[in-house]
DNA sequence: GTGGCGATGTGTACGTTGTCAACATTACCC
DNA sequence: GGGTAATGTTGACAACGTACACATCGCCAC
């Protein structure tokens, strides 16, 4: 039936194999990204993907990466939602809201993508994505807010790892911890303080300069 | 060799099997807590740890549960580092720092444990442990800065998500994430501004009634 | 055209893992 | 002291990642 069935080349396998990982792991998380299960999916045997991939982690690093890519849309998403048209300083801090209410509507919505995404390191030796990944988005947000005085420079130092801290932190409770099966609308309200916490705890006293003395 | 090496019956079984299984996941995670590499550990048959735990998982969870035991040490003897005798109100915020702070210390110190602690969720149905969790914790600071007037009621709720997730977010970062490996002292300087930040974002304006009115 | 070669996919096999069923050994209680 | 339940062992199975030898195809040189 092999031969009936498909051509013996594939023609497009690494990314078949790919498009079942992530199918596999939006459904199961991380763990059902597995390699025979991914290529039974794809109607192959089993050691044809050591053909593309090297490993088995090879293939689980590039599909995370796809998933990362997932993410990211979802923050360019939620910016867009949040509206642009508004001063600059204003237009900054609203980048990084919408980078921290992406971040974890992504986990609400896609538990085993966002799973997937950040239960594998990055290979450093892979190239570059050309579109800003999620760390690049949020180091955009940040640097834009320096420099439209929102954020004082003197706070920007590691600040990217107190915000991406933060809110992965809380995203991960959603998707994997204790909030997970959680009432949706709780959890969002939630995400939304934390946001704002956050936000409130990087800038400080900064975010008066644009607010206004209110209390 | 078995009749000569140990009796048939263990005798201990249980706990030695959940030792071997902190002994491995310390040096190698959650993913080296293998069942047949604690029995192996033990002296012991595979199946000899199915008389004892229903699972994989129920062996998994228990050890789990005794990594998250060392967390809340790790809490406390921060805590006691930073010191007690002070006003009610600072003593209340000061366990908030030293809830954070050992949390980070503990990802740092333990990234084996830590990863162990919160890749499995605590099963419901297990007896409740006799001293205060990681969470317990929290909530007790917390309630604390609320009774002592340091945080304001109306900011109480959610705030130990909004707390939780922060800084297990960065805690995540520093065990598994992208700042492994990183130089230990820049570590914990980034882990102290990220904890200050958490507390100022949840207790926001009204951390000012307790510190005085300064810029 | 046609031969051959490199790329791609298959089949089989090995070691490891979690788990089950049947059996062996021991502690303990009437 | 003998029976019974608790505890540990052996052997087996399916699924997993992976290595090896082999099969099949696209494509370029002649």
């Amino acid at each position: 039936m092999t031969t009936a069935d498909r051509p013996y080349h594939h023609g497009e396998l690494p990314e078949a194999l790919i498009d079942a990982g992530l199918r596999l792991s939006r459904a199961g998380g991380a763990a059902a990204l597995t390699l025979r299960a991914v290529t039974r999916e794809a109607g192959v045997s089993a050691t044809a993907a050591y053909r593309h991939f090297t490993d088995h982690d090879h293939l689980r690093r590039d599909t995370a990466r796809r998933t990362r890519r997932a993410l990211a849309d979802t923050m360019l998403a939620t910016i867009a939602e949040l509206g642009t048209d508004l001063p600059a300083a204003e237009t900054a801090v609203q980048r990084l809201r919408g980078v921290g209410l992406g971040y974890i509507r992504f986990a609400l919505d896609e538990p085993g993508w966002f799973d997937l995404a950040f239960s594998m390191p990055d290979d450093p030796t892979a190239t570059p994505d050309d579109a800003p990944g999620p760390f690049e988005l949020l180091m955009e947000s940040l640097d834009a807010m320096v420099a439209t005085g929102v954020l004082s420079p003197d706070r920007r130092p590691g600040a990217e790892w107190a915000c991406w801290g933060s809110v992965h932190g809380f995203a991960d409770l959603v998707a994997r911890g204790p909030l997970r099966d959680q009432e949706r609308v709780v959890v969002d309200q939630l995400g939304r303080n934390v946001v704002e916490a956050v936000i409130a705890g990087v800038v400080a006293g900064s975010l008066d300069a644009l607010r206004g003395p209110q209390a």
